[in-house]
DNA sequence: TCGCCCGCGGGGAGCGCTCTCTCCTGTGCG
DNA sequence: CGCACAGGAGAGAGCGCTCCCCGCGGGCGA
């Protein structure tokens, strides 16, 4: 590993010379061959496959100064990366349209300030074309570091200070509109005592929902909305603490499936059935959860690997619109950065 | 993005010009000063932090053929990345421990044929130094396109041609040696009639925990084995399959603690105590599950993070071994790639 | 005192590629 | 039939860095 590995590799200089031919041309061939004779364009493409030549990238970002790659920054992996399938789905998003694009996906997880300061080096060191920002908390620094170092970034998820700076381009899902659309759904379903199992309010997805709540909502008891952590167990605890409160609450919108689940098996315990006596609908359509809840969960499903590749496309893209239609709900008119909302669509199972 | 970053970023000519030195010193001063008179490194120094210098990682690898990055290659990320936590831990211990040699992690997953030649012509390329490759099923092509480059690889998880050939280095628990814990766990308790959920048996993982299960069991009731494919919901299918199959059954060692659940969702379903009518043991400790099974499960304990660090060092190492004392079971003797299999504990919770 | 050796610092070549500029060839038109 | 022009191919200059090799100077031994 600290050695060098032994290298044979032909450079365009020995394709050159086996296609009889300059490095120019060679290199001409390799990228996008434009003016070139069709007859020595092949020649030049069976030495590059006799040869199994590939091109030193080093070499070419020395002159190109373009990398095709992108940087992924993820901030406190703890928090997500572990916790659900979340942040892989989008990763798998992104890494599909990077591959589509030629490009190389460079991991960067961070979990303290020490971290923080190598990624800044890092971007700032322009070793990347752009990077993709994952940060969850109000205060994290991170968001921050990398607008910093001028790297085009995309966020992943609407960072806090989008209110602020409008020109932040950012990737998230439509949480204030799913949200009103789970409550409308209780709403529609008769229910008039709905609760609201929060999460953790220093994220901004979780304040959206709260917010969608509060839209349709408007005036709702103070005392039907409690503050969570978006986990199973705080679902619990959450579920427990509103029933003792409002025995009579008759609908619960929990702001993730794991809070929901934790909640549907509260009602259990308590004898409560679901959907009769208290309707539930939770956010996410969380892989392997929201299906194998009893009863399965009704819930509002985001396309999360589509917002990878969404992530992705906004940034390789830059000004160039492609998204896949139907998915963007809303994008800031004309302005540069362009914040991207994907819509969300609520699946109905058993339990609302 | 198209377009090169404007980059008017120092190079090593103005730093050195800075410090009115040569690039030769400024180069030795920043990579590991040696032979350098101390004033002269201090000047350059402060020219580097005045200046902002970073330097040219394209440039470098040119001339040297070190990358500081390696891949990690992930085939079919479906089944795990986003499954279970697994494979995020494993990644944040190579993250921690190639951040800590100042390396770059080059994530690449693949599902289907045309991404591993994708891979493979990545690998092949030379832009890495080496390469973490995670593939879990006997029949997948991953494996050996990697090997096929050349490029220096340490497997996660026992390849299951790990037995012909024993040149492959790789990292793994010891899934054999956990089970046996497991069941010999369930023996102590007095049990006599130990059922086991397996994993999916294609994955030497299932296959090795089978095989412990054995071991310790010789001779035992064949009907007592389900085959089964590490989700809940298989483990509850499982589990209903077995007690229809062997209603006197009172010990079940699932192969992880995904299948446990499902087990245990059963086994209360039908009105079974745990652990007075059935002890149940899983297996990984899987982070937000075992803790979380009513009632808490017994497992057996897998350090997964630091199979990620393992993996890394064991690559960027190569022969140099620096395990953490303690977690080396066996290491082929003398051989040049040595497989590390690192040490499970019993978790004694409330199911066992 | 002189020479030699050693240690520090500088000059320069060149890693493999792209890209501009120039040259050459072939074609079409006057 | 000659000339101009266009388009295709080659030569060459670096991109920023490392590293080899050499030169210079100081210290020490003879």
């Amino acid at each position: 590993m600290s050695q060098p590995t032994t290298d044979p590799r032909p450079t365009l200089e020995a394709v050159a010379a086996r296609a009889g031919v300059s490095r120019a041309t060679v290199s001409r061939v390799v990228n996008g061959s434009t003016g070139v004779r069709k007859s020595l364009a092949e020649r030049v493409r069976r030495a590059v496959e006799e040869l199994g030549y590939v091109p030193n990238q080093a070499a070419r970002s020395l002159v190109t100064r373009r990398h095709d790659a992108i940087a992924v920054v993820v901030a406190e992996p703890e928090t997500r990366i572990f916790a659900d399938p979340f942040f892989g789905l989008q990763l798998r998003g992104i890494s599909k349209e990077l591959a589509a694009h030629d490009s190389q996906l460079v991991l960067l997880l961070t979990e303290g300030p020490d971290d923080y300061a190598r990624v800044g080096r890092y971007l700032a060191g322009g070793h990347v074309d752009g990077a993709l920002a994952f940060s969850l908390h109000l205060d994290d620094a991170l968001p921050g570091i990398v607008r910093a170092t001028g790297v085009p970034t995309v966020f992943g998820g609407r960072p806090y200070w989008s209110d602020t700076r409008r020109d932040v381009p950012y990737v998230d899902c439509d949480n204030r509109g799913g949200a009103r659309d789970a409550v409308r759904h209780l709403v529609a379903l008769g229910r008039t005592r709905i609760a609201h199992i929060t999460g953790p309010l220093d994220q901004t997805s979780a304040v959206d929902r709260l917010d969608g709540y509060r839209e349709v909502l408007a005036g709702a008891d103070p005392r039907l909305i409690e503050e969570c952590d978006f986990t199973s167990a705080g679902g619990e605890r959450a579920m427990r603490d509103l029933l003792d409160r409002c025995p009579d609450l008759d609908g619960v919108f929990a702001a993730n499936d794991l809070s929901a689940a934790g909640a549907l098996r509260v009602l259990r315990e308590r004898g409560l059935r679901v959907p009769e006596d208290v309707a539930v609908v939770g956010f996410d359509d969380m892989l392997h959860v929201a299906e194998q809840t009893d009863p399965p969960l009704t819930t509002v499903r985001q396309d999360i690997e589509g917002m990878g590749r969404l992530m992705a496309r906004l940034l390789l893209h830059g000004r160039d619109r492609g998204q896949p239609p139907g998915t963007v709900v809303r994008e800031a008119p004309g302005a540069e950065p362009a914040p991207v909302v994907t819509q969300t669509t609520l699946v109905r199972r058993a339990s609302a």
